[in-house]
DNA sequence: CTTGACCTTGCCATGATGGCAAGGTTTATG
DNA sequence: CATAAACCTTGCCATCATGGCAAGGTCAAG
């Protein structure tokens, strides 16, 4: 199976898939005799599992090790569970920050009439210090 | 005012306040005869501005937006309202993403023991298709 | 006059991804 | 067979906002 084939069939683009061997999250692949990359099954079942990760946010370096740890007959649930937990507390972080701003913008807005006048209470909460 | 003691002033690094200026964000500033760059109280009020619109989560690019308005007189409200509700669909949409991913992994990660056994529903969610 | 704190410019790095270019390969079609 | 289309290769540049480092100039205090 060519790059692009695996590509389609995995969600990762052939570009990434490049990347992903470049940075050694992925082996490098067995190569036709004109230097063809090429893929089989089991190669689409681990993009695709690298795609999922990806989905939920996380970074490559921790796909990394949830991929030593896939690979890891041995490993412990307990492992694993720790990463996500510590993911899931750093969405947590971000998802208060970003409503934090959206707090902030949507009460800066209200106030805002909305028309034709020149007036605008958003510019003035950006120009003067925030009150909280 | 050196730029040292405008960055503490504005809570804007030195780095970035040289930045702003190198992409026309911020006019160049005047300079000493041996190159200092020099800044004045209207200066770290701008500074401000821009702190506290990247705190908001705007892009430098909206907040050169939100600086033509800002310096125009004759500016409509409407026009400012429309940029910060548009930014608030952006937070919306980013929270929503986040918020999804990290009631995945919540689910995923409430069906792992989490012990020293090597069985673990994370990895295997990752491995297979999301039945959702 | 030296030392330390400050300033200058400029280049490199981040993280994950896309784009483009120049060139080689394979496959299908006329 | 010749050619075109679709594929592949590598490599460099761009994004976005920010930090770091290096080599060198400036200034103020001791």
């Amino acid at each position: 199976m060519n790059i692009g084939e695996t590509a389609r069939a995995s969600g990762v683009s052939a570009k990434m898939i490049r990347h992903y061997e470049h940075i050694g999250l992925i082996r490098e692949s067995n190569r036709t005799f004109s230097g063809y990359r090429q893929y089989n099954e089991r190669d689409v079942h681990l993009l695709r599992f690298i795609r999922r990760a990806r989905d939920l946010g996380f970074s490559l370096e921790q796909i990394r090790q949830l991929l030593s740890l896939w690979d890891d007959p041995g490993r412990a649930s307990s492992d694993v569970k720790h990463l996500a937990e510590a993911h899931i507390a750093d969405l947590d972080a971000r998802i208060a920050a970003l409503s934090e701003m959206r707090a902030t913008l949507v009460a800066l807005a209200q106030a805002c009439h909305g028309d034709h006048r020149p007036d605008c209470p958003i510019l003035q909460g950006l120009a003067a210090p925030p009150d909280s």
